[in-house]
This record gives structure tokens, sequence and C-alpha cells, in this order.
DNA sequence: CGGCAATATTAGGCTATCCTAATATTATAC
DNA sequence: GTATAATATTAGGATAGCCTAATATTGCCG
């Protein structure tokens, strides 16, 4: 107990980077909360793929960091510090995927994974010269906002191409989901930021959805549908660069 | 003892990526022993900033692993294994430098920091995608030559400046030291890989050296000329790119 | 509103890496 | 060729993170 407040009083003042899994920790809570909201214990450990045994720890250290609001058995929320912390890595992370897909030639579905990596080890500059290199894009590859370097981030809700109505249609603004083998299935059917397309029909019963993009018609199924998100046709949603 | 031995077999088995102070050990003992040579504990103590205490049982892990060839209280070697580690992990670092230097603009006394973080965290594809994207370049920004991809390095000897005579010229190789404030002193002297320079004079007992660099006169120490390397001025040796 | 399921936390351990202090070995110098 | 200096190793400990098993808390349901 001493050794922990003492430990956390030295970091707040020597301002030393944050370790990996402190990065990790703060941006899977951030992706939970949806920046604001609280996280529970369980869905930590599932997002990070650890014990909740072990997120338990990691948490209360945190909470001594002063980034995490916590109190026991009723999940975390970030505090403003930590809030900042998580929007870094973030930023970090979707400028270097950007920076790999238009810089270095990586198809979508693996700028993820490399930029898991890299978004710990580059420095701001490298990635303030990186977003500079590729004219300072806002949106990552799969449409994911990518925050400033002072911390704020676009929060445009999009609809779920699984919520669109039979004849409705508009203009894909992201895909919110990573798995490569999803993407790549999407890719070789265009479903990717800045591609227009329109309900044509929607089966019943949760039922395969039915669209036409370009000349192409062809189905998908609703757990796919839920991770395209829309924007209306007419809206500046369709951000590139 | 039991337990040490098991955990080797399995990393041995396992083929899991090396982890980072692992890498930096291995680059350590590259660089003391220039490839081949045995590296002092107290050597790699002294450059990896650890007490020596600390490098003595890491040492012995990595033996383990059948990365070196160690015998107590005489240093130790790098195995063929260990070789090729120590490679790899150099060329990442060299391509990173080279390509942070010619893709990002990162001036030569800044892209080493960088790179000594990133080439932990780069995937092989990564880095080949950056040595392709600036032309396959054979030196990094300080003309260190880069390992390739099966692990030949360039092995050519250069001469240092230090120890040309009065009246000889050359074309800067290599500048073998990584120090901000240094490279950015030669720099300000034109002194980097490709410049031609003359020995003008060399003053008696360790005295400075004075030289031609293009229009310009100046004298620079020993000490510092013995960190720039010279290839003869017909030479090929001068390899940009 | 008592009890069980779901959720979260603590207890106790493990590994990798580092450190300092104590000790051992090698090398050097007379 | 032995004493001392230089070098290297072992002993003992710390820390960050992770794990499993045991335990505690919460919250919901009948």
């Amino acid at each position: 107990m001493a050794r922990a407040a003492k430990t956390a009083a030295v970091t707040a003042k020597t301002k030393q980077p944050l370790t990996e899994p402190v990065e990790d920790y703060l941006k899977a809570i951030y992706a939970i909360g949806k920046g604001s909201g609280p996280a529970a214990t369980n869905e930590i450990a599932e997002r990070l793929a650890l014990a909740p045994a072990s997120v338990s720890g990691m948490v209360r250290r945190l909470a001594d960091q002063g980034l995490l609001a916590y109190e026991r058995y009723h999940g975390v929320k970030l505090t403003e510090k930590g809030r900042r912390a998580a929007l870094r890595t973030l930023r970090r992370h979707r400028v270097i995927e950007a920076y790999l897909s238009r810089a270095l030639g990586y198809p979508w579905d693996r700028v993820h994974h490399e930029a898991e990596r890299l978004e710990h080890a580059a420095s701001d500059e490298l990635v303030d010269r990186m977003a500079a290199a590729i004219g300072e894009p806002i949106v990552d590859p799969h449409g994911a906002p990518i925050p400033t370097r002072d911390g704020a981030v676009d929060e445009t809700e999009y609809t779920p191409l699984a919520d669109l109505a039979a004849g409705e249609s508009g203009v894909v603004a992201r895909v919110t989901d990573e798995d490569a083998e999803m993407l790549r299935y999407l890719g070789e059917l265009s479903i990717r930021p800045g591609t227009r397309l329109s309900i044509k029909s929607r089966a019943p019963f949760d039922g395969p959805i039915t669209l036409t993009v370009g000349k192409k018609e062809f189905s998908i199924g609703r757990s796919l549908a839920a991770h395209v998100l829309i924007a209306p046709a007419r809206d500046r949603g369709v951000r590139r660069r």
C-alpha cells in the first residue's frame, strides 16, 4: 500500500511514457465506454484477452496513477488525464494505419495488426511527420476518425447498414471491425469508405440484406451489415484524406 | 535449473519472437565483436547501460537458448543463430533509419533514436516495404551498411580520417557515432557520407587535423576524426542509395 | 427479500529483467 | 609466483504483468 502510493506519486511527477500494457488498457476502456462511459472488468478482460483477475489488479494501479476513476465492483471510467492518454494512442494508431495504407501500399486488412505494434513505439514527431506526409488525414483506412493532436475527435454517429430500410441508399462511412478476413471479404464486394450503395431488399427474420453497389448486386448477412456504417447520400460525411 | 532448461527447450521449438532486451543484447554483442569476435561482460553492460551482474544473468539465458557461446569468466560470442538474429535487428534498424531520413525528412542526427524504438516493433514486411519504397538502400544515413534480407553484410573496411596523412584526400564513407550533437556538428561542416575532402595538415602530438571540404577549410580534433571513415577518392566505396 | 448466478476481487504464484552487495576468478605487476 | 587490481559471477531482492483458484459482492428472480 505504502509502496503503491509512493509509485503513483513518482510517476505522476516523472511523466514517464506509459507502458505498452497501460496504453492498451486505456485504449480498450476508451473503446468500451466510447470515450466517456464506464467499462466493466470483464469487458476489458475480454477485449485484451486477459483473465479478469489481471484486470482488477491493473485497474487499481491505473487508478492510483490518476488515469481512471475506479470504484471496486463497479467498473471504471477514464479520468480526463486517462482520456487524453487514450486519445494520444488512438491518434498514433490511426495515423499509422493511414500512413501504412497510403504511403506504403498496405492492404486495409493488414494495417491494424501492424499499427497495433507500432503505436507504442512511434514518437509524436514520427506520427506528426507521417500525418503531414499524407496530407493530414482525418480518417483511417476503415473510416475511423483520427483524433487531432490536441485530443479532439469527430463523434458523428452513422447508421449501421443493417438498420437501413429497403430503398434507402448512402455512402459507406466506416467499417467497425478489424478482422482481416472480414475486411478482405468486404473489400472484394467493394464495400469500403466512400462506396455508394443502396438497399434493394431486406429478408425478414434477420435475414440477409440485398444491396446494389455500382452495377453489382448481392446479399450480406445482418451481423456483417451491422459493422458497416452509412452516411446519408447527400451528406458531407464521407471524408477522404 | 530444471526450469531454465525447460524454458530453453520450449523457446527453441516455439521460435517465438525475441524480446526487446534480447534483441538489444544481441545487437550490442554483435557491435562489440564486429560480428564474430568475443564480447566482455563489462563492455556489454556499459553499452546497454546496465549493471554487469545483470549481464551475467542474461548472457546465461541467451546461451541456454543457443544464441551465444558462453564460457564463464571468459566473455561470449554469438552463435550462428545469434548472429542471424543480430543481423535481422540491424537490418531493421538501418532500413528504418534510411527510410526516416529519405521518406520522412528526418535529420540524420535524430534517426538513430527513433529507429532504436521502432526496430523492435516493425514487422519484416514493413521493413521490406520501407526498403522498397526508397529503392533498396545499401547504407543507412550514416553510411553504415544495411544487411540484406538473408544476412549478408558488406564488411569493407575504411580508413579513419584520423589516420590519413597530410595531402591525402578521399570521400566520407561513414560516420561511426550516433551522438546527435556530434552529428549535427559534422553536418554543419558538411562532413557526411559522399563528401569529398582532403587533409591539409596534421598538427603533431595528437593535435587537430586541418582539412578542406569544397572551398571551406577548418580543423577538427583527432577523436572526432577517428569516427569519420574515408574511402579512397577513386574508390567505388562511396555508396549512395 | 433470500438465494443463486453473474461479476469482481483477493490470495498466492510465476517469469523476465533489473539492481546492489558479497564473493569468486583471472590477470597483472613487481 | 604471489598480492592486488580488474573483471565476472552468485546471492538475494524488487517490479510489472500475467495466471489460477478461492472468495466476496452485486443484482436479479421468484
